[in-house]
DNA sequence: TGTACATCAGTGAACGCGCGTTCACTGATGTAC
DNA sequence: TGTACATCAGTGAACGCGCGTTCACTGATGTAC
């Protein structure tokens, strides 16, 4: 292994990417330094090098997690056939099957709202703007601020939901009726949204 | 102190009821068996006469707080004026800003889908039947059980996600949007609801 | 009613363990000559 | 091009700490006589 600047940040990328998959599985507190390292190869005494504490790690990742989860969501709603494009195929494909089973790749929103919400304000300052943005792009397909709120936390609760869920066919129910409905929303708006 | 059974079962009542508000405030992880005696005025050392480990007591408690938090939802729409009564008090008071600022006194599901979502089948066999309940009250308010799960499914994303937002007013926002909402699902629903 | 004893809820010292964190080190790389 | 040295990313032993758990104990209560 290297050890120019290049390569030092490049570990520090994987590092990031592991706990970012980490905490949307296993949510923000178990999170553990040795665990973390040695997931991506190293040992724990090189962790420092790279951050503050742990506390910062958990704060840098929660970052990552929010904009992986944006990424590959903008990536999910993008590929695939026509269908799978625009507003409605985000809908898709945030309320799908493949979602919800891998919550370590999907959106950190979903995954982490509960955790998030009864963390300190740095976390939560993290999230909050995601969560507008959320808001502003369901506010772009649905024409009205009120409707957006309530697609974006019906999607969220019942992403969070079909994970609790132990019949497989009732978890599914959820996240079909939340698509049915919030697509139908989109179908109904009004062609020029305001603002 | 009293050496009787009853008494014992009392101390178990105490142990669980604060076990209950520390893991709907704090999350299941956070839970710890020191912090918790203390916070119940006994030693550590006598937790083992109560419950068998640490895992059994975040079941119990799980199931405590569920309840719990079932429990006040019924008073807190059977209380109060005749505008809080029925589904739609419970609707304003599920989405009130008393509930978000009380975590440790609401409602289990919206505290802790997240954490529950991502912890074993046990833990999730404990909740689910919870959402189930929860999506047939709707149900027979709103007559039809997709507008019931997308009605429980923005709730309890709305109260989760009221909990993250830092500013206060895009908070109370989100309250308001799913709370005028839910209640006009309600409003136009069919009187009479099917089975 | 009063005394002696058994019960057992709760105590607190002790345990092994994994945690976050520190630090002297190593050895591969980049640089100077 | 080849050698000597400085750099520094990553190593791994060591730390103090709080965790979950165990267990010999204590002392207030309920029971037997």
């Amino acid at each position: 292994m290297g050890h120019s600047q290049a390569d030092k940040a490049l570990t520090r990328e994987r590092i990031l990417a592991e706990a970012s998959a980490q905490i949307r599985k296993e949510g923000l507190e178990s999170l553990s330094v040795g665990r973390l390292m040695q997931a991506v190869g190293l040992t724990h005494g090189g962790f420092y090098g790279h951050f503050a504490s742990r506390e910062d790690l958990v704060a840098r990742a929660l970052e990552q997690a929010l904009s992986d989860g944006a990424a590959n969501a903008r990536a999910s709603a993008a590929a695939g056939g026509e269908r799978a494009r625009g507003f409605a195929g985000f809908v898709r494909s945030y309320l799908s099957r493949a979602h919800r089973d891998a919550p370590g790749r999907g959106c950190a929103i979903g995954a982490l709202v509960c955790d998030v919400g009864r963390a300190d304000e740095a976390a939560r300052a993290l999230m909050a703007p995601r969560v507008e943005r959320y808001i502003e792009t369901a506010r772009q397909a649905l024409g009205d601020e009120t409707e957006a709120i309530v697609a974006v936390s019906a999607m969220v609760g019942a992403l969070a939901l079909s994970r609790v869920m132990t019949d497989p066919k009732r978890s599914d129910a959820i996240l079909r009726a939340v698509r049915d409905h919030v697509i139908a929303m989109a179908a109904e708006a009004k062609p020029l949204p305001p603002g």
